[in-house]
DNA sequence: AGCACGCCGACT
DNA sequence: GTCGGCGTGCTC
């Protein structure tokens, strides 16, 4: 009987994906399972490849069907839910299966592709600048020959026969292991050796002598030169004699940074225990029910959380927390170690590669019991998944954004079922889709409508920065502000600060001709850095000096408008001479942990004011902070996106649950040029129905979710009039085959036109009800790749967009 | 996607 | 005559 392997390959190309059988050699079919890696040849190459099926039989004439090559993994690093899941991702959002399984994994586990060049000749006989390259060795990589430019030579060699060519696959992840010392159990051994050495041995006799007392025990080499007082030489000696052994052990980089302090339950309120007792049911009855936990700010969503885990945990399950960017909010990860000490995982994009990796083995290996991770922690490898919970559910980032674009929330639903269990989505602002579901109970709702401590929400005032503007304030701070500031720094209270960073990211302008410096490949202005006086386009990486003179006028009156908060932060040190104020930007968080720190500060009361952009709306909960001040609100509302009133309303009420959420009562101040607009007007009074309510309505009218589904098709070139012509033929294609109740918008040029030299623009699908969508989706990619790819063209699908 | 194979132009 | 350009087609 033979044993053959369905593999999808580590190519991300139509035309290949799909399962290809090979051949398990006798040998390794106790060892294969689904799940595992593989590595595979493929056409002249080897390549990575994911066991998705085992069989006796194969369609394959047998003259075409290779062997695997090498089994990577003993353990099978995915589930067979994983590879259904990948299967369903791949339909869901039109994605290459092998995109679907690779981001279910840390980056760690993927391959890396290496040419090695052997040597098959006596190096004498090779031309004298390739000698050089080999040294004394028999092999030498590609890029060492590349460096020196050396390829047409190396080719030559390679047609002689002098060299030849091997793909290696490699392995990115290393598993970190240090050193340890084991002492042999054998206590008759041990005395044996106490009696062999000789009396002038005095430290390797004593040491023994403490071995003695410690058999059996794996430790430190540190830890023994201290407790038995002995040197290396002298443990080397003694291991030589085999009273120990060294052994190497795998073990975990510790992302975290310091230590916490174990906190018990908080006492819950009426509201948070009926929404805990209705989750917990849930549970009980493994009913795979979603919960939207609406809670105002501060109502104690996180506390419901924690013991909605504390259950599933004593339940002998696995629980998945999901957070939208956790290196944002180290209060909320140092919340659940708390809790949960040892038993929490943490994934976010602030790890490093090995860091990600030796969390990910805690969770493969059933180390951990609770996961607080970013987007990708719904592809935590749980094998008994008790509670899916997406805090701040309305957030964009839980979204990806390339392939493959899946929205954890819907990840997270699939995996509820597959478990039985229930998820829930929690937010002061629901995004209009989760709360439109709410109300028809495909959600079930559960609201807190009161802060926990029963504390009033902030006062917020609104002010018109038009009429500071009539009265001769040219600031950036209305007086109202300006008094309330005052008013906390000389009560030692603290003020947060929020700057919506959106139009006022730094650029570098010609105050003579008005130019503002772009960049070469893309259709946007150029960020400046004031670190290394550079201009730097955050899209495709171009970066310029700064000029001294206008490139387009030659004038010499070019001058940046520094970041906004720089800026502002000037003007606060020339209002309140001796103010103490913390940035929290891109520039100052980049380092590693320096988020937290500053925060730390902060809350340590080591500055009166924080000043920030998006990074200080969420998660900040420090009891002496009593103003929040909103600098300019309505720079999200103009954006070209159906969701800039939804976004702004959520901004501006995250913003203002910062403020008063212990005894001192908070105030807000929001400063605006638009404080008609209904999603500022109504986050006067925080309240949230009334902006859904009037939301919707304005959806319905435009024909944008949740009355209606999206998809964006990208059609790009590097040429203006071949993008825009293809997309048009896209355009005619999709209306030749949908319904007359879908409707199609545009081509037109995308919001950023050109980026990375090419020129992109994109067609909207509105749609309600279409079940050939997704086929005919599929054909226009079939069109494109069969034909159009060879012109150049690019086409991206994005089903369910974030931003249009 | 990569890589080989194959068929045409400009060079030692 | 050969080197190398990139069109075409395949990968168990």
């Amino acid at each position: 009987m033979i044993t053959v392997a369905q593999v999808i390959v580590d190519v991300a190309a139509y035309p290949v994906d799909r399962p290809f059988d090979y051949l398990v050699p006798a040998d390794m079919t106790q060892i294969i399972e689904t799940g595992c890696r593989v590595k595979v040849p493929f056409g002249p190459r080897n390549v990575l490849g994911f066991v998705v099926a085992i069989k006796n039989e194969t369609d394959v004439p047998i003259e075409k069907i290779k062997p695997i090559a090498e089994i990577l993994d003993i353990e099978p690093v995915l589930t067979e839910e994983m590879l259904e899941l990948a299967k369903w991702l791949k339909n869901e959002t039109i994605c290459y299966e092998i995109d679907a399984l690779q981001v279910m994994l840390p980056s760690a586990l993927r391959a890396k592709y290496e040419k090695i060049i052997n040597l098959q000749t006596d190096v004498e006989l090779l031309p004298p600048e390739l000698r050089e390259v080999f040294g004394s060795a028999q092999h030498a990589n590609v890029k060492e020959f590349e460096k020196n430019n050396l390829l047409p030579v190396l080719k030559q060699a390679l047609k002689n026969k002098q060299v030849s060519i091997e793909n290696v696959v490699k392995q990115k992840g290393k598993i970190k292991e240090v050193r340890k010392v084991q002492i042999t159990e054998d206590l008759h051994k041990l005395s044996e050796i106490h009696q062999q050495i000789s009396n002038r041995a005095k430290k390797q006799k004593q040491l023994v002598e403490w071995m003695l007392n410690h058999s059996g025990e794996i430790m430190n080499p540190e830890v023994i030169y201290k407790e038995a007082n002995a040197s290396s030489q002298v443990l080397n000696a003694v291991i030589d004699l085999g009273a120990a052994a060294f052994v190497h052990q795998e073990v975990y980089r510790d992302p975290f940074t310091k230590e916490v302090q174990k906190t018990n339950f908080l006492n819950l309120t009426d509201e948070q225990s009926f929404a805990l007792n209705r989750i917990m049911a849930s549970i009980d009855e493994k009913k795979p029910e979603t919960f939207l936990l609406h809670g105002v700010t501060g109502s104690g969503k996180t506390e419901v959380y924690l013991q909605t885990i504390a259950k599933v945990l004593s339940d002998g399950k696995e629980a998945i927390m999901l957070v939208p960017e956790i290196s944002l909010t180290p209060q909320m990860t140092e919340r659940f170690r708390s809790r949960f000490g040892e038993l929490v995982a943490v994934l976010h994009s602030g790890l490093s590669v090995g860091e990600k990796y030796d969390e990910w083995r805690k969770i493969h290996q059933g180390k951990v019991k609770v996961v607080v991770g970013a987007r990708s922690a719904v592809f935590a490898p749980f094998e008994n998944v008790g509670i899916i919970i997406l805090d701040e559910e309305h957030e964009s980032t839980y979204k990806q954004e390339d392939s493959p674009r899946y929205h954890a929330r819907d990840v997270a639903i699939w995996r509820g079922k597959f478990h039985q269990c229930p998820v829930i989505l929690g937010s002061a602002t629901p995004s209009l889709e989760s709360f439109a579901r709410a109300k028809k109970n495909v959600y079930k709702l559960l609201t807190l409508k009161d802060r926990a401590l029963k504390q009033a929400l902030p006062e917020v005032q609104i002010v018109d920065m038009r009429d500071e503007l009539k009265k001769g304030n040219r600031s950036m701070f209305s007086k109202s502000l300006m008094d309330s500031i005052q008013a906390r720094l000389d009560r030692k209270e603290q003020i947060v600060l929020f700057l919506n960073r959106r139009g006022y990211s730094s650029f570098v302008l010609c105050r003579d001709c008005g130019t503002v410096l772009q960049c070469e490949n893309c259709d946007i202005s150029l960020t400046y850095h004031r670190k290394n006086e550079k201009c730097k386009c955050h899209y495709c990486g171009y970066e310029i000096h700064v000029p001294k003179t206008c490139p387009q006028c030659q004038s010499e009156h070019i001058r940046f408008f520094g970041t906004g908060t720089q800026k502002v932060e000037e003007e606060l040190a020339k209002f309140f001479p001796g103010v103490r104020v913390l940035r929290m930007d891109v520039d100052t968080t980049r380092a590693k942990g320096s988020h937290e720190q500053l925060l730390d500060a902060f809350g340590q009361g080591e500055a009166d004011i924080l000043l920030g952009t998006q990074m200080i709306a969420k998660g900040l909960d420090y009891p002496n902070i009593t103003l929040v001040g909103v600098l300019s609100a309505d720079t999200s509302l103009h954006l070209p996106d159906f969701r800039a009133a939804e976004k702004t309303f959520q901004l501006l009420t995250q913003v203002s649950g910062r403020a008063g959420r212990h005894e001192k009562p908070g105030e807000v101040v929001v400063q605006t040029y638009t404080p008609e607009h209904y999603a500022i007007e109504l986050s006067e009074a925080q309240d949230y129905e009334p902006f859904y309510e009037r939301e919707m309505h304005m959806r319905h009218q435009a024909g944008y979710p949740p009355y209606y589904y999206l998809a964006l098709i990208q059609v790009s070139h590097e040429d203006v009039l071949m993008a825009a012509d293809y997309a048009g033929k896209a355009v005619e294609w999709l209306r030749s085959q949908l319904s007359f109740n879908v409707s199609i918008i545009g081509p037109t040029a995308a919001g950023i036109s050109r980026l990375q030299n090419r020129y992109r623009y994109q067609c909207l699908i509105k749609y309600k009800i279409e079940p050939d969508l997704i086929p005919t989706l599929l054909q226009l990619i079939k069109i494109y790749r069969s034909d159009w790819i060879k012109k150049g063209i690019n086409l991206t699908v994005d089903l369910d967009p974030n931003m249009i």
